[in-house]
DNA sequence: GCGACTATGTGATAAGAATCACGCATCTTT
DNA sequence: AAAGATGCGTGATTCTTATCACATAGTCGC
């Protein structure tokens, strides 16, 4: 993705960090002090509400950069996001200072953050598709259609699927029951097999 | 804001075009030959769902530029929003092509294009903070003072408002009297009086 | 001023989702 | 194995919002 010169410079200057699942990677309200690009392992990131529940807005994965963190850091402004890891993610962390280099030296990062900032913005706007104009029936499965992506299995519980949705947990167990009776999933204890 | 080698390049290669009230800026789907800064005027943007209706998501004003004319443009991509001018309104026209040489030449670009995107950003964050946590009469509330953040009187029907809010008109039509009973807004025939 | 049109008010009903209440199953701990 | 914790299923009820039905009130054209 980046040419062999960014490469090196990136190399030079990042510091490689490993956070442990279920690590608070980033809180509502904090500081950026580096951007961080994910080069493997899982993030997922949430919306914090005044009453302390939580809204799920989307993952980032291996080979995504956290757009917030690049452009708050340049503009050092705190994160209005929450990030927790899902599994172990390793993360490239490029210190804020290097931002203004790396953008007017090499193209390739120039893109690449232009690119981040796109589809994020561009997430959102799905996500906001999703809230505003669905029921919670295809919201829910457009949840599950994400979190199944790259594996089979989901294991998360009904109640932890209600927070990501804002709901509650019986409309979820009665959803995904309604699913199962359809044959669209098999429901176990702690998982969930989604048959996409 | 821009300091004077950049207002004199971005003067020389700009185009300057009014649109009256009502005009549709940009539609979903359609390709960015330009980014648009605006100079006067108000525009609306939207976000259009599936089946044809549509969910109001902010405004830009005079100083503000299209977040996603910015980023769009340069990636070659197709707007993911519509944008309505609510008012005669007036923007700078610049040529795509241009954008590159004005990322990397002028720092003042650079700095202005970063904060667009973080507070569209933030913005869209915003919106989803209403539609997932509130009910619709806060989301009004949110909605009036947004509306009437430069004036007083708002113009708008009450179908207007249900169609900006994804609601129906009777639903709006009873929580604007719940507010007109409090004391907050006074309801004429296609105007609204909001008292902040 | 009369008819047509548009905007608003309001009751009745329905649908979607949240909440309450509880029972039952499965896992963990000791 | 008993006790407690956690996860899930499901009915009943309430809350919010949407929808339907219709009345009323301004506005415009002529």
């Amino acid at each position: 993705m980046f040419d062999r010169a960014l490469a090196e410079f990136i190399n030079s200057i990042a510091e490689v960090r490993t956070f442990p699942e279920g690590a608070i990677m980033m809180k509502t309200g904090q500081y950026f002090k580096a951007t961080m690009l994910i080069t493997s392992g899982r993030v997922k990131l949430y919306r914090e509400g005044d009453d302390g529940n939580e809204f799920f807005m989307y993952f980032l994965e291996g080979g995504n950069a956290c757009a917030l963190s690049m452009v708050c850091a340049i503009r050092n402004q705190t994160s209005q996001v929450t990030a927790v890891s899902v599994e172990e993610t390793e993360v490239i962390m490029i210190p804020i200072q290097y931002m203004d280099e790396l953008m007017t030296r090499f193209k390739g990062w120039y893109n690449f953050v232009l690119e981040t900032y796109r589809s994020r913005f561009e997430e959102l706007l799905q996500v906001i598709d999703h809230i505003a104009f669905k029921n919670m029936d295809e919201r829910l499965e457009w949840y599950l259609q994400n979190q199944s992506q790259y594996g089979k299995e989901i294991f998360l519980t009904h109640q932890q699927i209600a927070n990501d949705l804002n709901s509650s947990r019986e409309v979820i167990s009665r959803l995904l029951k309604k699913l199962e009776n359809q044959g669209r999933v098999e429901l176990h204890r702690n998982s969930i097999l989604y048959k996409g």
